[in-house]
Parts: structure tokens; C-alpha cells; sequence
DNA sequence: CCTACATCCTCTAGCGACTAGAGGTTCAAG
DNA sequence: CTTGAACCTCTAGTCGCTAGAGGATGTAGG
């Protein structure tokens, strides 16, 4: 079983010059090639790719999932490892949750602002407001 | 009152080499000079920097940004384009907070791997099953 | 008035993580 | 054997900053 760069692309969901990148950084090992110089991929790489796509839609650095990939070589010995990364990374997600819900209560007011009454409209005051203690709070 | 780009950095929370990289971009109008070149700002200058800054904090696009900021020129006719940058910004924001949100779940049921059962560590599987549904999940 | 030195100036280059385009080659289907 | 989609390498661009070089300014203390 051999795959294109392009059926890769469309199995893993990453872009075609993606994969090359991730090639060129060292993410994804160097593929076999055809005669003609074309990669050729295996399952393998399929797998190595989801991984890095999701560990990336899940807002891993590059960095991060490089030593994830280098640890899950020797997964036994390297487990407490991958916990510290992953702790790391779960509170940094948390912090992020938190600084959206926060940001998206804001919109919401914002957004109810009803454009009819368009004098009334809050949104740039919103923006303006923060950070100038406008109604005394330090 | 004139500042100095370091007092409306201290005062806008954004740091000097930011600012200079707003007014080149034009997100920043040029402010007045000294005689040896220095800018000198004022109260105005902090306002719009501060709706900048916070502008920026809420995940809003320096192009977003851009338009908000001609907007609010003429905010009594603008306000229907200004509330529409913002509900688009809204929805973005929804689908980020439920995609952090599952990531966070997935993250927490990695951590909670006891790593002295280091065989039964499934930080790695977790993120490479994903796009894969070997568990039959959506 | 003079000196010290923090802060300012402009300029260029770098970062991460891609994305786009030029210009040419390969491969599989018909 | 021809066609044309997909491949190749290469360079350069994107966004939103950030860092550094190398020099000028401004202000506070003596």
C-alpha cells in the first residue's frame, strides 16, 4: 500500500505543502520516493499525520509535539514525560477556555445592542472602556 | 500633557516596539514630534491604543481592528457594520471555546493516566486515534 | 553648564507556522 | 503515445509582532 502526497492530504486532512513543511522541520521522516523522485507514503504516515494535526488543532506547539513524537518512540519509560507535557498543556487550555467565556460574554453584550436604536450602541465604548478605570474601579 | 512612548506604553499596557508597529501600519495616527525627533503623545493617543490593545486581547484581526477604528469615526451611521464584525467575531469565538472545551476533556482524561502504570498510558493513542473513530465517537 | 545614562530614534532581520507562486517533471488513464 | 492532473524544488510572502545594532536625545545630579 502506497500513497501519494495528495491521498495522504486528503486521508490526514493536511494540506499538500503542509506535509512538505512538515517534512522540511523534521516532523514527518522522509519518505520513499518513486524513481521519478515523488513520496510515497505507508499507513504509518497516515497515522504520524493525524497525530500531528490533531495535536495541532488542540493548539500543541510544533516544539511540543515534536518531543511528544520522540517521546511515543519509547512510550514505557518516557510516560511521565508526556503526562508533564500534556499537564502543562491542559492548564494552558484551561487559562484559554476561561479568557474566551469571558471574551464571548462580552460580545454577547456587545452583539445585543440592538441596531435600531443605533445611537445606543456599545460596542466601540466597550472596546474603549478597558483599562481606564472610567468608573473608579482601580 | 505630552507622553512619552514609554509612559503611553506603561499606560496602554502595550509594549514601545508594538506601538511604533501600529503607526506603521496605520493602525496608530503619527504623533507629534520633538525637536530631536521623539514622539509626544497625548490622552487621546492612550484611548485609542487602550480600544487597540483590548480590541486585540478579544481575538479581533488587526484588519478587523482597522475597520472598527474608521467606524467609530461615524459611529451613529457605521453601528449596524460595527455590530456585524462583531457577531461574526461572536460565532468564531463559540466554535473555539467548544473546541477547546472537548480538547480540554481529552486533555483531562490524559492527565488522569496514573503514570505508575506507565503500560496503560494513553496520551499518545488518545491524540493519534483521533479521525480514525476506532472507538466509534462522531 | 556639563556629564551621565536612561530612553529614544531608525533600520534590518528574525520568529512560528504556514501559504502562494514560478517553472519544470512525472505518472497513470485513455 | 499523448494528455493533463498532480507532482517536484525553490523562493518569497503572510501576520503580528520581537530583537538587535548603532546612534541621537533629553533630563537629573553635580
Amino acid at each position: 500500500m502506497s500513497l501519494t502526497i495528495g491521498e495522504l492530504s486528503r486521508q490526514a486532512q493536511v494540506k499538500v505543502p503542509t506535509i512538505r513543511y512538515y517534512e522540511q522541520i523534521g516532523l514527518l521522516a522522509e519518505p520513499s520516493r518513486t524513481e521519478g523522485q515523488q513520496r510515497r507514503y505507508g499507513a504509518g504516515d497516515v497515522r504520524r499525520l493525524n497525530f500531528i494535526r490533531h495535536a495541532r488543532e488542540l493548539g500543541f506547539e510544533v516544539e511540543a509535539i515534536r518531543q511528544l513524537l520522540s517521546l511515543a518512540n519509547d512510550p514505557h519509560r518516557a510516560c511521565g514525560e508526556v503526562h508533564e507535557i500534556t499537564k502543562a498543556h491542559l492548564d494552558e487550555v484551561n487559562d484559554k477556555i476561561a479568557r474566551l467565556t469571558a471574551l464571548r460574554d462580552e460580545l454577547e453584550a456587545m452583539v445585543a445592542c440592538d441596531h435600531r436604536k443605533i445611537a445606543d450602541c456599545r460596542i466601540i465604548e466597550v472596546l474603549a472602556d478597558h483599562g481606564q478605570c472610567r468608573h473608579d474601579h482601580h
